[in-house]
DNA sequence: ACCTTATTTCGTTATCTGGCGAAATATAGC
DNA sequence: GCTATATTTCGCCAGATAACGAAATAAGGT
């Protein structure tokens, strides 16, 4: 019980289903997220924690940057389902849909570090 | 997006969870959920009230009660989805099962009413 | 009309949540 | 070791949430 309503919290902010539905297209650091989304790093940071606490996504370090990913279906047993119902219920969404046409655009090094524009 | 958050908000309380899964088994009125959640009828009438809002249950006036059941596929795009995933996740749970079992004990005219015990 | 039972609404309270900025931690390059 | 960048942790605040009891509303039986 504990562990379903874990997730469902974890869902229940739409920033959080932003991150996941970022993270479907592929492997982000959290400077890349906080670009997209617009919040704070500290902000962005929590949200992953407490997907990371329901065991949607991981993280990978990587020289400087920590990489998330989403669960595989080997490390997650809710992850399949729970991304099949995000893309139903969120695949033509517009605000998902923007984010993922800025992910398409955009680079790593152009938004860490340097160029903060 | 808005109805994704509110069905997952919906679904992110463990009291909720079990209302939806006790209506898997059968319509029920409000006592009976007050009687078997040990909650407030106040209490449990926000709960429904906020799986309503989230267009997961309805309810249907039938003399002096209220008999509240879950949507239909025909009413609520997400239903099926959301119960298949709680059924993989709870079918199992120990609290799910005994208000399960406590269900197919207990009568209405039992619960509500006059034998107040 | 009156009383009982069922349910909802209202007002209050304690706790949780999402946001921020500042400080702490970690890594890379000089 | 120092500096810059990336990330997390901490402390704070405003607003949401879950709980309760009491009052209001609805429907049935006498």
């Amino acid at each position: 019980m504990r562990k379903a309503t874990t997730i469902y919290k974890a869902l229940s902010d739409p920033n959080r289903l932003r991150i996941l539905m970022m993270l479907r297209e592929k492997r982000l650091c959290v400077c890349e997220m906080v670009d997209i989304l617009s919040l704070a790093n500290s902000t962005v940071s929590k949200h992953l924690s407490i997907l990371r606490n329901a065991d949607l996504i991981l993280d990978e370090k990587s020289g400087r940057w920590v990489n998330y990913r989403l669960a595989t279906t080997d490390e997650s047993d809710d992850i399949e389902f729970v991304m099949a119902q995000l893309d139903r219920q969120l695949a033509n969404d517009d605000q998902i849909v923007g984010d993922r046409e800025k992910l398409t655009v955009t680079d790593r090094f152009e938004i860490c570090g340097v160029a903060s524009g």
